[in-house]
DNA sequence: AGAATTAAGGTTATAGTGTAACATAATGTC
DNA sequence: GACATTATGTTACACTATAACCTTAATTCT
C-alpha cells in the first residue's frame, strides 16, 4: 500500500505529476534519449509525493504494479537515467530520490527537508549560488558540483509545532 | 597496508594528528564524557590522512592494528561518539568520515571535496551561512542543521593538471 | 526486409553500509 | 563490596548498491 499522503494538502498533487511527466517526454525526445515506459514509470512512482523515496520503496512499488518480481538493477538503471537527465536529485542524507520540478534548467542540488513531514523542496537562491562560488574560489578551489542539503520545519509543520505546544 | 599519502605534502601531518588528540582530550575532560582508548584510536585512524574513510576502512585499520577480530557495531559506535561530540564529520555523498579541526566551535558540515586527490577541506563562510538562513526564510523554513558539499578540483590538483595538459 | 549493431531490461549473485539485540566487561557511585 | 551505568564484544541481519552475464527490443546499415 503506497497511497502516501499528499505532500502538501492544499494543491492538486495530479498535476505535479502529469506536469513531470510531460516535460520529461519533451526534454527526451529533444535530446533523443528514450523514456522508456519503465523509466516513465519510475519517475511517475518517485513523483507520487513531495518526500524522497528509497530505491527499494520504488523496487517494491513496482512489484506491486506489475505482478512480476522486480530486481535492484532494474530499479537502479532507471534511476541512473532519470539523474543523468536532471529529471531527479539524490538526497545524499536520505539514500533517497525526489522528482526535479524544472528538469529543463542546469542546477545544483539545493534541498529544505523537513525534519517532521519529510517533504523535501527545491532551493533555488542566486544569493547562495554566489556565496558558493566566492567562498570556494577563497580557497583557489575549482568547483564542478555542489549539494546542499538542510534540515529543519517547513512552514506547515511550525503551525502544527506552536498548536501542540499550547 | 593502510599508509595513506599524506593530504598535503608540504605540511607535516604528525602536527595534525597530535592536535586533534589534544584538543579532543580537553573538550572531552570539559565536558565530562569519556574518550575511551579505542574512540581516541578511532579519532586517530581517521586523522590519518585528510581524505575521508569509510567505516570499514576504518574497521580493517583497527583490526590490523590490534590482532583481534573487529566487527562494526565497534566502529560504528566509536563514530557515533565522535560524531556526538563534533570531532569528526560525516561526508554524505562519500558515506565517509572526516576529522574536525575545529571542534570546539560549533560549526555546520561544509566541506570542499577534490575530486582528483579526495582531499576534503573544511569551509567556513559567514556569508554562506548568513545566504542558507535567507534562503530558507524566504521559504519560510526553520532551519535546524544543514551540510554542504562542493565537489571539484584543488589548488594542487588543478596545478597538476595544466602541467598535464602541455 | 533481413542482418548486424546497439541499447535496454531481466536475472543471479554479491559487495558495501549500517543496526538490532543481547552478552560481557569496565567504570562510577553509594 | 554491591549496585547502577556506561562501554564494548558478538552474532545476526537489514538496507543500499553494483558486477556480470544473458535475453529482448530498438536502431542502423545494406
Amino acid at each position: 500500500m503506497y497511497t502516501l499522503a499528499k505532500a502538501c494538502s492544499h494543491h492538486n498533487h495530479g498535476h505535479c505529476i502529469s506536469d513531470a511527466i510531460n516535460s520529461a517526454r519533451q526534454l527526451c525526445d529533444e535530446r533523443g534519449v528514450r523514456l522508456t515506459s519503465l523509466r516513465e514509470q519510475v519517475l511517475e512512482l518517485v513523483w507520487q509525493s513531495h518526500k524522497p523515496l528509497g530505491a527499494y520503496t520504488l523496487m517494491d512499488m513496482l512489484a506491486e504494479a506489475s505482478t512480476r518480481r522486480v530486481a535492484p538493477p532494474t530499479v537502479y538503471r532507471a534511476l541512473d537515467f532519470l539523474l543523468e537527465e536532471g529529471l531527479i536529485h539524490r538526497i545524499n542524507s536520505l539514500n533517497a530520490f525526489i522528482g526535479c520540478p524544472s528538469p529543463t534548467q542546469k542546477h545544483q542540488s539545493h534541498f529544505l527537508i523537513c525534519q517532521n513531514c519529510s517533504v523535501a523542496v527545491e532551493l533555488e537562491s542566486q544569493a547562495l549560488n554566489q556565496s558558493i562560488i566566492d567562498a570556494a574560489a577563497d580557497s583557489g578551489f575549482s568547483v564542478t558540483s555542489h549539494s546542499i542539503e538542510i534540515n529543519g520545519l517547513c512552514p506547515s509543520c511550525q503551525a502544527s509545532a506552536n498548536k501542540e505546544s499550547k
